[in-house]
RNA sequence: GAGGGCGUAGCUCAGUCGGUAGAGCAACGGCCUUUUAAGCCGUGGGCCGAGAGUUCGAGCCUCUCCGCCCUCACCA
């Protein structure tokens, strides 16, 4: 053999052999009973039975003339055993021919070894698609209940890039991601029973808005024109709650042209939830009806394990005003403070700022440094400046803030909402002052939006309106530590 | 964008003071008919991330580049 170099060469040999024994390593279909999980989970009801199972092959253990060896299906895995004299003994040195990693299919009677492990005994079996490249080996041994693993794929680069592969020899990963599917398929239900309708508005907006982010650009051919792909779904939702619409909702990949971090992956997912005739207080408790009710399905409770944290998400969720937890935090009330003020505020504090900021801007600093990190049970920030939140409402009774709302959770931002402004004419104030604050040379600016005015100046009802990180809760709900655990591929250098 | 760490066999990792490249698993050959990190005997496998430099000699020292991770900055 040793003119084989690499694994991938012997292999491939052992293709050609096969192709000589007239079997296709390649084959269509094959007839399956059920799977490994439900044999597994009942036992006694399988005993004896004969079962037809289809998957990868993930261990073998040879004894001569006969074999333990391991299949994993997408429900788990599930020990079987062959032996020469029962498949017979072309059949036998053609299984000598299958390689870890290899999709086969097997028949044969469930039984339990002397060991206690539940077993099949085939008496037949195919090879439906050869594996060419090695998978790593992870061996797995149970201790005292623990389980322990030797050799565990841990390459955050190659688990990344081959997230396939990870997702074959990392059991935990899969699991991250059906818990994914299963928060977006709650979220999604609760919104369809209260009525919410779902819509899909464009990914490529000739003018971008909706938050304070720099977007990527594309270009668009036949038309010859640039379009941005979007930072937010929100502009296009209004427009529908104009249109007569009451309540609706998207599930939207975002796209922000920005670094990229353990939170952030340059696209990443959003729902946005538009609801007419009601303002941020309704949504407050909205958003904790909905995360809730998704712990709940979830977990059984209404508690979660997140890093060293122990999260509680028992409601009501405290509401902190912004002004009274940054002093809560800081010992500093900043309300009605000027510019000039808080520029020493911040430098006392030890929080850096831009000779540029606005007023708003270096509150939300001083918050961001010394407040949102220390926000880990589950809790609503409340009131923010009128500068940052140029889509929101003035509050009804504080002067120069807004009806703003941001969730925190494990000390991050997973949601923002607001009452959202309606009048076109404010609407068109703050606009202008946006694009001032661009040409002064803040790249997050809004731009001028005359349609979504036009809009407006049809007549918007009053409105609460809600962003989710999506990726974000998901990383909490499921205690990982980066985004990149929760987006099946997130974003990479090329190789 | 700045600072720190890492990159050695398919996987997980050693590699001393600069002196011929190592282990376990996987693979290959042999033995073994209820094993389970199966075991025993034997064998092969390397552009040491890439390139340049210092040196008689570089996996190791220096520089440049590439990729990943962490922290910070910007953001969600």
């Amino acid at each position: 053999m040793d003119e084989f170099k690499t694994l991938t060469d012997i292999r491939l040999n052992k293709l050609d052999q096969l192709k000589e024994l007239e079997i296709n390593p390649y084959a269509y279909r094959y007839e399956i009973t059920g799977s490994a999980r439900q044999i597994l989970d009942d036992v006694h009801a399988y005993e004896g039975k004969k079962v037809s199972l289809a998957g990868r092959l993930m261990s073998v253990r040879e004894h001569g003339k006969t074999a333990f060896a391991h299949l994993m299906d997408s429900s788990g895995k599930i020990q079987f055993y062959v032996r020469k004299d029962k498949v017979g003994d072309q059949r036998y040195d053609v299984f000598k021919l299958l390689d870890i990693g290899d999709i086969i299919g097997i028949v044969g009677d469930v039984f339990i070894t002397r060991t206690g492990e539940t077993t099949v005994f085939i008496e037949s079996f195919e090879l439906l698609a050869k594996s060419l490249r090695p998978l790593p080996i992870v061996k797995e041994k149970l201790e005292e209940g623990e389980r322990i693993l030797y050799d565990e794929f841990t390459d955050k680069e190659l688990r990344y890039r081959q997230r396939y592969v990870d997702l074959i020899v990392n059991p935990d990963v899969k699991e991250v991601f059906l818990k994914r599917s299963k928060i977006t398929q709650h979220i999604r239900e609760f919104l369809l029973n209260k009525n919410y309708l779902e819509v899909e508005t464009p990914i490529l907006q000739p003018i971008y808005g909706g938050a304070a982010a720099r977007p990527f650009i594309t270009h668009h051919n036949a038309l010859d024109i640039d379009l941005y792909l979007r930072i937010a779904d929100e502009l296009y939702l209004k427009r529908l709650i104009v249109g007569g619409f009451d309540g609706v909702f998207e599930f939207g990949k975002d796209f922000r042209n920005e670094g990229i971090d353990r939170f952030h992956n340059p696209e990443f997912t959003m729902l946005e939830l538009y609801v007419a005739y009601q303002d941020y207080h309704f949504m407050m408790a909205l958003v904790e009806d909905l995360v809730v009710n998704t712990v709940e399905s979830l977990t059984g409770g209404n508690r979660i394990t997140f890093g060293e944290h122990e999260i509680d998400f028992s409601t009501p969720w405290p509401r902190y005003k912004m002004f009274d937890i940054i002093k809560q935090y800081t010992d500093v009330d900043l309300y009605q403070k000027n510019r000039d003020e808080l520029k020493a505020i911040a430098k006392e504090l030890d929080v850096e700022i831009d000779h540029g900021f606005s007023a708003g801007k270096i509150i939300d600093e001083i918050f961001s440094a010394k407040v949102e990190p220390k926000l880990i049970q589950p809790c609503f920030v409340i009131d923010y400046p009128v500068e940052l939140s140029p889509l929101a409402k003035k509050h009804r009774t504080e002067e120069g803030l807004v009806e703003r709302f941001e969730g925190f959770i494990a000390g991050k931002e997973f949601c923002n909402a607001f009452s959202e402004l309606n009048d076109p004419l404010d609407q068109r104030d703050r606009f202008e002052k946006q694009v001032e604050y661009k040409k002064e040379g803040d790249e997050e600016a809004h731009e001028m939006d005359d349609d979504y005015i036009r809009a407006l100046e049809y007549g918007m009802p009053p409105t609460a309106g809600l962003g989710i990180g999506i990726d974000r809760l998901v990383m909490i709900l499921t205690n990982s530590p980066s985004i990149r655990d929760v987006i099946l591929f997130p974003h990479m250098r090329p190789e």
